[in-house]
RNA sequence: GCCGAAGUGGUGGAAUGGUAGACACGAGGGACUUAAAAUCCCUUGCUCAUUGCGAGCGUGUGGGUUCAAGUCCCACCUUCGGUACCA
């Protein structure tokens, strides 16, 4: 039989179907092996090319796993809520749940063309209340609980309690929005509210006031991961600060552990180090300094240069800084008003524009340094942040270059303390230094004087050494209708929980997706949206919510008792394998192991890290065809001559173009415009030029997998998406070597059979040549599938099959674990080979083959000769032989004679197996 | 600015410090065919030589280590990704 893709494919994917074969159960006997994709978003445009790389990837190395005899777990589902689903129904009025399940579908059809090895009896979406009801019910441990810094673990919020009442905030050592004072009386004293209002400052889940990113082209507030350059990622609309009421999550009480985490996965040093820049760590001091003639205000700094406090010439607040109105003289505050009004309202956009510009207000106000008892003059500037640290700073212009640019700027006065720089023109910003001018740490480094500072401060009892972190809690409110609603109620103000075995709390029914007049969250239009008379929360949870802890829902994804049991958790752990794009380094990525890490405090999770190890699919760009419109006229000039003519170029349908040659006539059957379209050709043919740009629908740059699939076949598409080169690197997508795969596969279809397509294998005893070429190729797709160098083994297929064909060999021992090897990468083919070879059982339970070494012993090795390192005869010599048996042969060797010519050998160095050189 | 990754033919890309360019695309030539598709064979880094042998140069640039460097070290250039007043 010829090779029909078409009936092979299909009648497999029905068979895998109908058997279950790709079922998953725990199995005891066996490893463990758990192997994730990022679980898409189904959008409406359906599954793009990008993704299956990533797909492909994980199935091919799941099935290797397999045969290599561990059980392994490889689930798929869809991160199902989210914005293009909703922003679509406020347009049309169509549920999004309609969308999302349209959506659902079709990316299902897609999937299941391309013969992945999901467990699909697994696969559940995050906007199904099933599921969700376990991301409320952790959000509920998580609003219950807070983090104890001594124990390094989040505890019940029960036990805080206990102390408090015992011994009020004395002992408490909690990761906390303010920090708090009270006794075991002010406590008991508290009313109901006053107690939640405290409660709230500890919580894991917590409401408060905050500013934010708001985004009123979506309606709602965004992450930090969420906005670049000032755009919201999804839609890119402008991004404004507003102060807000949200839900957030104390994600940085767990900062330390996130960072100290790093060390124990296998992900790509880039990747750690973008998520160590993110949670960005740095050690310093809090200082507190007293304010000129108020006994009752501190200003609190953190610095990492405690080194430098006797350079220090003014202190700086954040615009937002809640001690601005408190400190402000009189004479100032008009102009203080007016910069803070300025620079709060400020968008997203305009700060990362005006980055480096020097603005500011003196508040009229002085600060005491501790050490010398010095006037320091408070300012406020935008340069300073909120949210970082304590939102002021010491400012320090000598050896800071934003103080330096700052000082400049208010020709306020820079006092050297680091000896060495030139602060006349630049600040001096070294770590390495000696200290100068500064009394009793003068001549100390900065490493020991910024000890020595610390002591002395704690010793006064104004501050402490201590570590900051750039990571910011995560807000989790989204003034949204299509995400997790709250399972929060409200009472006198305060939120409660929904107990936990009424869950889910379910998305209700709405008429329209659009925020109320009033400026409310969709979700006020619910009816009866209420817990026992009380109203219920408005607002939504963030995408990141249902993704957060997918990965051990499909551990056990039809448990309606638990998350998920001990016993599935305690057998697959955690991810194995995870495979997704980077641009989730500080999103995702981080809020699952956040997450994990919460559940593993619970006793939930008994891994501390999600996931193990984790490949970076690399980002596929777009690769555009263009072709050139002589300006004025409807005449197209190909690309080699089109420098002799003024051209435009126009983005042509990759499509109508094959290899960068266009198809004249299905350009003018294209477009209307293109319809009576003229050429000037060279060599008969149009070739379009070529650019790598983002995919996009207007650059006429997608291609759909499924076409391919139709026309080369899913085992064609998957070996020439992996063929491309290594899954890490950003690539094009470029279709333009996939004919190269497509033959490869049908001449290994046709080692199996005679000219005619006639079944011929033979049960002939293979020569020792033949065992060698499949052992060789054993070794070098074991290998390569290791290092996820699926390319490279591709390579190694095609030479094999090449070779076999060349050597004719039709055995069934050569060929039979050949089979074995490639059907992780072509499934389909080498099922029906499989099967045609005679076994009832699928290919995806054959053993991996093992390799023997002996069939690549060779007695004898042929040595490049170089002469001072340049290669120039070759030799050959039996295996065992030193290099003491080699010299003398090799001197005698007639054309090394010629190449010494008269000159005698320095040194002869033998490499055994690799290289001959002689040196003279 | 800072952090990270990467620069190899016309193209995608191979090379544990040891014959650079595997494998594939594209291109050129040929076989088969009435023709096309499909298939098969040869050539294909650059320059010179080509009657044959060949010779020289080549992995972003400049240095260095080494018998030997695409690979290691130093400096620089370029591109891509992350981040951006984080005190």
């Amino acid at each position: 039989m010829e090779y029909n893709y078409r009936e092979i494919e299909a009648k497999w994917q029905k068979i895998w179907k109908e058997s279950g074969i790709y079922k998953t159960e725990i199995d005891n006997s066996k490893p463990k092996y758990y192997v994730l994709d990022m679980f898409p978003y189904p959008s409406g445009a359906g599954l793009h090319v990008g993704h299956p790389l990533g797909y492909i990837a994980s199935d091919i190395f799941s099935r290797y796993k397999r045969q290599k005899g561990f059980n392994v777990l490889h689930p798929m589902g869809y991160d199902a809520f989210g914005l293009p689903a909703e922003q679509y129904a406020i347009q049309t009025g169509q549920h999004p749940a309609i969308t999302t399940e349209q959506n659902v579908n079709r990316y299902r059809e897609q999937l299941d063309k391309i013969g992945f090895c999901y467990d699909w009896s697994r696969e559940f979406k995050t906007c199904n209340p099933d599921y969700y009801k376990w991301t409320q019910w952790t959000f509920i441990q998580l609003f219950n609980s807070y983090y104890d810094n001594t124990a390094d673990k989040a505890m019940p919020i029960a036990q805080l309690v206990e102390h408090f009442a015992a011994q009020g905030t004395d002992g408490v050592n909690a990761a906390c929005t303010d920090e708090m004072t009270f006794t075991a009386d002010a406590w008991k004293n508290m009313n109901e509210q006053e107690k939640q209002k405290v409660l709230m400052n500890y919580r894991l889940a917590y409401l408060a006031d905050t500013w934010v990113n708001w985004c009123s082209g979506l309606g709602t507030v965004l992450a930090n991961d969420e906005v670049v350059n000032g755009l919201s990622v999804r839609g890119g609309f402008p991004v404004e600060r507003k102060l807000m009421k949200q839900w957030i999550l104390r994600v940085s009480a767990y900062a330390e552990r996130l960072l100290k985490g790093l060390e124990k996965v296998e992900w790509t040093d880039s990747l750690k180090e973008i998520q160590r820049n993110w949670i960005g760590r740095s050690e310093g001091a809090f200082i507190r300094f007293q304010l000129d003639g108020q006994q009752e205000q501190t200003l609190d700094i953190f610095t990492t240069r405690p080194d430098t406090i006797f350079g220090v010439s003014f202190m700086v607040l954040c615009p937002e800084h809640e001690l601005i109105e408190k400190i402000t003289t009189p004479e100032q505050k008009a102009a203080v008003d007016e910069y803070v009004t300025w620079a709060r309202n400020r968008s997203e956009t305009e700060r990362q524009s005006e980055v480096r510009k020097v603005t500011g207000v003196f508040t009229g106000a002085y600060a005491i340094n501790p050490f010398n008892g010095d006037k320091i003059p408070v300012w406020i500037s935008a340069y300073v942040l909120q949210g970082y640290g304590t939102g002021g700073i010491m400012a320090v212009p000598a050896h800071d270059s934003r103080d330096y640019a700052f000082a400049k700027h208010f020709n306020l006065p820079i006092r050297e303390v680091i000896a060495g720089g030139d602060i006349s023109t630049e600040a001096f910003e070294t770590k390495d230094g000696i200290c100068c001018n500064s009394e009793f740490i003068n001549g100390m480094s900065v490493k020991e004087a910024g000890k020595c500072i610390i002591n002395k401060v704690v010793e006064m009892g104004i501050g402490y050494g201590t570590v900051n972190y750039r990571l910011r809690d995560a807000i989790f409110s989204r003034q949204r209708y299509w995400g997790e609603p709250f399972p929060i109620y409200y009472k006198d103000g305060m939120p409660y929980t929904i107990p936990v075995d009424e869950l889910p709390v379910e998305l209700p029914e709405i008429s329209e997706f659009k925020p109320t007049e009033t400026g409310e969250p969709p979700l006020a239009r619910a009816e009866n949206w209420t817990y026992n008379g009380y109203q219920k929360e408005y607002n939504t949870m963030p995408g990141f919510a249902g993704s957060s802890g997918y990965y051990l829902r499909y551990m056990d994804p039809h448990n309606d008792k638990a998350y998920f049991s001990k016993e599935a958790n305690e057998y697959w752990r955690n991810v194995d394998l995870y495979v997704g794009g980077a641009e989730h380094a500080t999103g995702h990525l981080i809020y699952s192991r956040f997450w994990n890490k919460f559940l593993f405090d619970l006793g939930l999770s008994c891994e501390e890290e999600p996931f193990k190890k984790l490949i970076n699919q690399g980002m596929i760009q777009g690769r555009s065809n263009f072709v050139y419109r002589i300006i004025g006229t409807n005449k197209y000039v190909s690309l080699g001559l089109k420098d002799q003519y003024d051209v435009t170029p126009i983005h042509v349908d990759v499509n109508i173009v094959k290899n960068d040659v266009l198809d004249t006539e299905a350009f003018k059957n294209w477009m209307p415009d293109f319809k009576d379209a003229e050429f000037i050709l060279e060599d008969g043919q149009y070739i379009c030029g070529w650019e790598v740009e983002k995919m996009s629908k207007s650059k006429y740059n997608v291609q759909n997998p499924d076409d391919l699939v139709e026309k080369y076949g899913a085992d064609t598409l998957r070996m020439y998406e992996m063929f491309l080169g290594p899954i890490e690197m950003a690539k094009p997508w470029d279709t333009n070597g996939i004919e190269g795969v497509f033959r490869f596969v049908k001449k290994f279809w046709k080692l199996f059979h005679n000219q005619n397509f006639e079944w011929n294998v033979s049960d002939e005893e293979p020569t020792k040549e033949e065992y060698k070429i499949l052992h060789k190729t054993i070794k070098k797709i074991e290998e390569d599938n290791e290092k996820f160098s699926f390319n490279t083994a591709i390579s190694a297929f095609m030479i094999c099959t090449n070779e076999l064909g060349d050597a004719k060999c039709n055995k069934r021992k050569i060929l039979e674990p050949l089979c074995v090897l490639m059907s992780a990468y072509a499934p389909h083919i080498t099922e029906e080979l499989w099967s045609l070879l005679g076994h009832q059982d699928s290919i995806v339970d054959a053993a991996y083959p093992v390799y023997n070494d002996s069939y690549m012993q060779e007695s004898e090795f042929t040595y490049p000769v170089s002469f001072n390192g340049k290669m120039r005869v070759k030799l050959t010599f039996p295996m065992d032989y030193t290099q003491k048996e080699i010299e003398p042969i090799l001197l005698a060797n007639a054309d090394v004679q010629k190449w010494l010519g008269d000159k005698t050998p320095k040194k002869i160095i033998v490499v055994p197996k690799r290289i001959i050189n002689i040196v003279f």
